[in-house]
DNA sequence: AATTGGTTCTGAACCGTTACGGTCCTTTCA
DNA sequence: TGAAAGGACCGTAACGGTTCAGAACCAATT
């Protein structure tokens, strides 16, 4: 039965024909996939877990240029692609548990997330993505610290002193608001918690009390959400020069923001992102340029490469600090570093 | 064993604690999935099969937002979603036959796909998006030829009627180049058949002869398409006063490919799309706006609701002219108005 | 003491496939 | 003619759960 469907070299092609056509005529729809899953202990997909609603995958821009390269890289392996539902609000990791899959790719959850945990429970291949180095399991990411510490250089030698920030979520729960120093340290999204502290070091560097740096929170990830950010920041300490965003998405709310105030980029503020998705390309802003799609690619190979003796890996992709039209000089900055520190 | 998992209260705390206990010692990760399925009789998940390349899925502005509303849906119901790989180039259809699925979504691929004919034979629930009613499944889509019809309608009473066209792919085939009206009516596209016959029908009754008609056919999606397509069109009849492509990203493809030669719309050209994509409506563009994300969201829940009497249904979707500032009266074509048919 | 009722626990059957090894038949060659 | 070899075919045992029937046990009732 089975070798007349995949094995037609074990049997002649008389008996083939003879099984093939009472199997019809019995209205037997060919194999069960999944029992022949059980059977040879391979399901044929990936399983994809992301923090945010399934949907999210498909609304930020970041986000789908991953799931690009990651597609790319299944398709060449004929593997499929699941994307497991993980509710962020609930704690519900039976979509977990019930995912027939060969392995998981992990895309930048926090740290402590029950979905990650029960992840790493199951004995299967896993790959980390934009998340700390577990040493147990694969990962790929960039770093990011190192990039924003370039990308804040870049502001320190133009002459900014007196900045404010606007970052994503840092943990799983909802804080739309200013950030202490305690909990960007204790920040559950590695890549937010980079990004940050490459900036305090910079500018600590530059002799900037990072303490005093206004940073603002916001939860959801989208231009409305960097345009109050801004605003917020904006209203606690009007006289900041650069505006550091850390994705392009909430700049260019950043900057949607800045001109609602009638402020203008850059010769009244500058403002900065993290990505380099296409928006901001088109926008000329100054910010870090990502691989994303080269990261989802990365992703995948890692996950479907057979060899196993190697593992963990871990992969760091180059980034690119790219110089756009929305960072210069702070207004009369020339005048500031006189009396800076 | 089983029990002390998933039936808490049908065994003591004690013995399920002891249970546990030691199924952790001897390392059991837990259920396998997969034997779960194959007893149950749930994948716990549903397949979606795409004409084109997996990757084609987040390139595509439409495909992106019909994915968006198909996860919204999958999310709502706990449900994975499994992205078969189905090679377009390749007749292999064992992705369809290895997915371990409770039902496909099948989105605009071609009526002769072999893809489709195997997910067909799969005894699950399909529902089937922007392709022919088969009746034997759901569907959902819209009237793409209603839709179309209205918009020619428009370019008509503006006094257009010596236009060109630029289309998708008909069929599987490659064919960059003029389309012949027997291709064009033998389309293994539903959508792209449907919209032509829209056009064509209007522009008849406003006695154009359709055959003269300049049809440019693309097989890839991109503004690059568009942009040849426009120069195809456009050398074979540069007198041509409005360009109707059949999607977005090919208008927008063919407004490049305008400004290059220095035609500015709609003074000197109409251009007009279909979709009602994010970045046409920036532009401006004169299109037919679809829900896309709403289809998506409509095919999940036909195909997860579980009320099996009423099926096989269909579901037309609304549509709507949007008639941007890429569509104008023909330059000087009051006079010709005077002239015409 | 025996019956009844209820709960907790155990064991076996089954889901549908693939892998493997054994039987049988045919062919080849000494 | 007999033995060895090879090919075609078939039967069976997992794979790892879920489910369900019924055994075992305990307490309450007659």
């Amino acid at each position: 039965m089975s070798n007349a469907y995949n094995r037609p070299d074990q049997l002649s092609p008389e008996l083939r024909r003879r099984v093939l056509d009472t199997a019809r005529r019995l209205g037997y729809p060919g194999p069960d996939p999944v029992a022949r899953s059980l059977r040879t202990r391979k399901a044929g997909a990936v399983g994809l877990l992301l923090t945010e609603n399934l949907s999210y995958a498909f609304r930020d821009p970041a986000a789908i240029g991953f799931l690009e390269g990651l597609a790319l890289a299944c398709e060449d392996a004929g593997t499929g692609l699941l994307l497991v539902p993980a509710n962020p609000e609930r704690e519900d990791v039976a979509s977990v548990h019930r995912a027939g899959v060969d392995g998981f790719v992990v895309y930048s959850v926090p740290d402590d997330d029950p979905h990650l945990a029960a992840v790493l429970e199951r004995p299967v291949p896993t790959v980390v993505c934009d998340q700390p180095d577990l040493g147990t399991v694969d990962r790929v990411g960039i770093d990011d610290r190192g990039a924003m510490y370039e990308l804040a250089k870049h502001l320190i030698d133009l002459g900014h002193r007196r900045i404010g920030v606007v970052c994503m979520r840092l943990a799983r729960d909802r804080n739309d608001g200013f950030v202490t120093p305690d909990r960007q340290h204790a920040a559950h999204f590695h890549v937010q918690r980079n990004r940050l502290s490459g900036l305090a070091e910079a500018f600590s560097e530059a002799g900037v009390d990072w303490s005093q740096v206004p940073v603002a929170e916001r939860f959801d990830h989208n231009t409305a959400s960097g345009a109050s950010g801004a605003a917020q920041v904006l209203d606690r300490d009007p006289q900041i020069t650069a505006l550091i965003c850390t994705s392009d998405v909430l700049a260019l709310g950043a900057m949607n923001e800045a001109a609602r105030r009638g402020l203008r980029v850059p010769h009244d503020i500058t403002v900065t992102g993290f990505d380099g998705i296409r928006a901001g390309e088109e926008a000329g802003l100054t910010t870090v340029r990502q691989p994303v799609l080269e990261k989802g690619r990365a992703a995948g190979k890692l996950l479907l490469d057979t060899n196993e003796r190697s593992r963990p890996r871990s992969v760091n992709l180059a980034t690119e600090l790219i110089i756009g039209k929305t960072s210069g000089p702070p207004r009369g900055g020339a005048e500031e570093r006189w009396f800076g520190p």
